[in-house]
DNA sequence: CGATTTGCGTTGCTAAATGCTACCTACCTT
DNA sequence: AAGGTAGGTAGCATTTAGCAACGCAAATCG
């Protein structure tokens, strides 16, 4: 019981603190979303999100500023500044659709239109999971974190299981 | 050109603010992380967290209004109370995990260390990823939003691609 | 050219959220 | 009853968000 919590008295080498520097205030989602779906100008993300401009600008900015998005004016009207998404950006997508399909699955009146669509078949994508190297989808049961050094050892083979993610569904 | 933004219109159409208004509080994933590393009760939340008390309480009492854990006295103590992850709250994980993987990837000395891994072979999860209904992975190049009347159809066979997410990471 | 519009951003002020510390209450232990 | 424990409130300082007005350079119009 004294070694179930140790991986969380360094709650900072986990890289959710990392990610939510950014992606955790306000609107910086939505400004993603907006930029995944094609809107690149500072008054598109204005009129679209309902968001005040000086948040906007600050939200841009620090997006800018940790690589997510990129700025550039543009050469045939400087007055116009492309926010577009950079590498680092476009990796934030399976979080995004993750959380938009768990919003959309609890979500009230979520009328889930248009649908994101696999271009090949026109078959919707699957729901975002967890998935063994191997590709098998694993449940919450299946989970367990490991430390470093014990990684592909056999189950009950190895030193210690840390955490076990929360499997009591059911008390 | 004036198709491309329409699904941006009725934004709240969409899952991700639904998702957004619990889980895009500050706390809220930290919390969520807690919860799924074994944590149930408020001062181990607030001892591991760094979180004000007033905030904690805050945070925890609109998790349980939403439904993402549940609040229950112990018996044998009826000072503890217990909060735990229900199914709608485990089932953020995918979505936790892959802002998690983010900020592993594109932070700065997060040492990655333990891992989550499949129980059975010891291995480390996949990257989490957009799949196809029949398990393809996806890039960013394959998707493209549909209208729910054109799920299925043949490409360029339907009437219209709403959206394409953001393809032009070159430009 | 000068005047006006457009695109982006800043500034000043108000409201809301967060954080800190101290306090409160029920319950358990002795 | 006294004291400790678990969870939660209350008051106040600080930070962040929201709103409206202004600034300003680049484009466009007359």
């Amino acid at each position: 019981m004294g070694k179930l919590h140790e991986p969380l008295n360094d709650m900072q080498n986990c890289g959710l603190p990392a990610a939510l520097e950014v992606m955790g205030e306000r609107w910086s989602f939505m400004i993603l979303r907006a930029g995944f779906n094609g809107l690149h100008h500072f008054e598109e993300f204005l009129s679209t999100l309902g968001i005040a401009r000086n948040i906007l600008s600050n939200r841009l900015a620090r997006l800018v500023e940790h690589g997510i998005m990129k700025r550039q004016a543009l050469p045939e009207d400087r007055r116009k500044i492309e926010y577009r998404l950079t590498a680092k950006g476009l990796d934030l997508l399976p979080a995004m659709l993750a959380l938009r399909q768990w919003g959309e699955k609890y979500g009230e009146g979520v009328p889930s239109n248009p649908v994101l669509c696999d271009e090949r078949d026109g078959q919707p994508i699957a729901l975002i999971g967890i998935n063994a190297h191997d590709g098998r989808r694993l449940g919450y049961m299946e989970l367990e974190w490991r430390d470093v050094a014990d990684v592909g050892k056999p189950a009950m083979q190895y030193e210690d299981v840390l955490v076990k993610p929360e499997l009591s569904v059911l008390r």
